[in-house]
RNA sequence: CCAGCCGGCCGGACAGCCGCGCCCUGCAAUGCCGAAAGGUGGCGGGAUGAGGAAAGUCCGGGCUCCACGGAAACACGGUGCCGGGUAACAUCCGGCGGGGGAGACCCCAGGGAAAGUGCCACAGAAAGAAAACCGCCCCGCCAGCAUUCCGGUCCAUUUUGAUCCGGACCUGAAUGCCGGCGGGGUAAGGGUGAAAGGGUGGGGUAAGAGCCCACCGCAUUGCCGGCAACGGCAAUGGCAGGGUAAACCCCACCGGGAGCAAGACCGAAUAGGGAUGACGCGGGGCGCAAGCUCCAGCCCGUUUCCGGGUGGGUCAUCCGGGUAGGUUGCUAGAGGCAGGAUGCAAAUCCUGCCCCAGAGGAAUGGCUGUCACGCCCGUCAUCUCGAUGGCGGGUGAUACAGAACCCGGCUUACAGGCCGGCUGGCGCU
């Protein structure tokens, strides 16, 4: 049985110069945070994602908890819909500390898959699918 | 039972589903990224994973690197009753002194003010070898009033006597009172102030004052107790220039600097470094030259003395360091728990057991259920009429807060709760 490489995961964002990339890439205001997007011309390679909560949005105790809602909304459910190849960086705002569970991730999977043509759609499709088996 | 003081401890629990970091391990493959160093990944199993403050980064250390040639002086910073404990400390423990409280107990930057300098705002007369604003007292002078008296002038009256005496004015004297001016005494009283040159009481005095006396305080000396800070007693002295040293300062003691982004190792490109060769050099001396030597300049916190180091640029070739990046440092330690010994205690020592986070854009989570717990609402019962208890429902990132090399402290934040000791009051026996 070869390896699967069906359902590659998602990788995460670790460097400084990697982060600072991402904000030239496009960007989408959600209503608890601002999703960074950039296409880094990586083909097929697995999507990433790096998460950035400032100072100003509270102590380390509750930028801890934000960055964790984040995340644990990605890895549940907006994830599926990231685009090969592709960075994204979640800048996390205050909101998403009390904000209820199923509107941050509800808003999430719409800002990660809205802009999506149709053959892309059509591969995301196809790689769920597959994942599922 | 109520009010209070002190010390210690906990700070949600259990379960389910889906996840994360690190470590160990089985299977598969020998993959993917990278020049390399190295990193990363598939399917499983197991173990483990935040705090009392992890926080503030205020002290003290370990550890690491850098600096460090010697001597003296200077400068800078810190500490400041005594003793103990400690790796060390500003912490801790036990004392002493002062202050607060009815008490348990709490608080104190607590060396030196006759080494010197400065400052003491406003107010006040005066803020330091003091002064006299009001007041008090004495003396002198002036004016007024009252009483008494000596003398004089004018008017009136006049038979005598009883019992001091007709009236007005002027000058003068004495006494008393009130006022003013001047001279002096006074530090009791008033007033100002944070503070006014011991306090209270009595004697004394013209009024007052350590002027004198008693007690208290203070100073000096002696003796006794204590390792000491200091305390006690006695004698002597009439009292002696206040406060401020978180003002300068003086004295004693301590102190190199920077921090895990320390540091170590591996290691592209580019810039820069060293060696060799060519071109040829801040000054002097020797030498044909190579070179040797002396000095200026610069550096070793500053200064002085001695000492040491350094002592030119451009081009070509070669070499080693180092940046990006990666690995490591990275957790077994002044470690925890239990028992024992010593000590009033802080703490030290001995024995046994245990291994207890190691991330690195930073894991320790998300959702749900049950139960505690708090808060809110409704309802019922009790009664000392405002609480207590029962039931039902709602609500909750449950408070403060997230390890980032590691320890010892300090400070600050903290919903709610538990335990122990002590003080005061009330009730009962």
């Amino acid at each position: 049985m070869p390896p699967n490489r069906l359902s590659p995961g998602i990788g995460r964002l670790k460097r400084r110069s990697e982060f600072l990339a991402v904000r030239k890439g496009e960007r989408r205001k959600g209503p608890f945070f601002l999703l960074e997007v950039l296409d880094r011309g990586a083909g097929d390679a697995r999507p990433r994602v790096g998460y950035t909560v400032t100072k100003r949005q509270g102590n380390a105790v509750e930028r801890n908890r934000i960055r964790r809602r984040l995340r644990e909304a990605i890895r549940l459910h907006a994830g599926f819909d990231m685009k090969r190849g592709h960075d994204y960086v979640v800048v996390g705002r205050r909101d998403a500390l009390t904000a209820p569970f199923a509107e941050l991730t509800k808003s999430l999977v719409a800002r990660i898959g809205r802009p999506a043509a149709d053959a892309n759609r059509q591969r995301r499709v196809s790689t769920k699918d597959n994942r599922t088996e």
